[in-house]
DNA sequence: TTCATCTTCGCAAGGACATTGCCAAAGGTT
DNA sequence: AACCTTTGGCAATGTCCTTGCGAAGATGAA
């Protein structure tokens, strides 16, 4: 594992902000030359701590407004259990994302619907099929107040 | 304001997935002249259609290896206790995203801290401070099933 | 139908950009 | 001091992005 020093950062804070500046607008941004920069985003890439690049697309687009917290408890814990019923929701597009958790429930979900119909559809279609499921209690999201997509560095 | 044919979608759906692509390279994978492409995305980032790129960090990577869900009760659901809670929460950086629900809890919070010991700093300095809270409930998540940015196109 | 108009495409060119090799400077170790 | 490792800058080459231009297709009115 490697440290990341103040220009590291700087190159992921600014990567945060816009990922598709160009290189050479980058380096001059975090003070390095170009050829620098690059290779120091080409070892944060393959390193694995940039992950990604991904557009943010408008909701409205896409038209889908409506976010629900899903909480899910399973049968049991058995890891066989816990494989079967992740392997089956990650087959969901609807889901964005879901969590295997600690306390009452086992399981929470963020999933993204067009709308109150679109939902149900979701609901009805997916998440009751998923197996060994034994209570599922969605709730629907009224306003986004905040959705970062990583720390503030 | 316009419609998005096929192409305008195949766009959406590379860049969401890609978004430091090069520009031949997406028009390669959509079917269209570089400088056809070229003005599409153009025209897609100017009306706000795309609204930004993103780089995503590896939480991991940065050390935040540890993600908990936070519910959260206010004491009312008055409009000024809410802009208050709201404009305090927005300040924390380990709070990933936020949502004003409906149901048992008011928030939800997704947070991030480096580990267990972090938290409790957390929980201490930025949570427990949040104006009208009547009520604190955390979890853990004990594994990452499912991160994605967007809803499958 | 026919013509005018508007849109969007592909092609081409020149200007910008990314990447790679090579060498130098800085920092750490024996 | 001598050596090794790391990392940056410069330069060159190949790739890419953008813009102007003309053509093809769609749309609508006479």
């Amino acid at each position: 594992m490697s440290e990341h020093d103040a220009i590291d950062l700087a190159i992921m804070r600014t990567l945060q902000k816009n990922g598709r500046i160009s290189n050479a607008e980058l380096a001059q941004k975090v003070g390095l030359s170009a050829s620098a920069c690059s290779r120091r985003l080409d070892i944060l890439e393959k390193s694995g701590v940039i992950s990604g690049y991904h557009a943010r697309l408008s909701h409205k687009a896409l038209d889908y407004k409506m976010i629900a917290i899903v909480h899910i408890s399973l049968s049991g814990q058995f890891a066989k259990t816990l494989t079967e019923f992740e392997a089956a929701v990650r087959l969901c597009p609807n889901v964005l994302v879901c969590y295997l958790m600690s306390g009452e429930y086992d399981y929470i979900l963020r999933v993204a619907a067009k709308d109150l119909e679109d939902y149900e559809r979701i609901h009805r279609d997916w998440l009751s099929a998923l197996p060994h499921v034994v209570k599922i209690n969605s709730s629907f999201a009224l306003r986004e107040v905040i959705d970062r997509p990583n720390v503030g560095l």
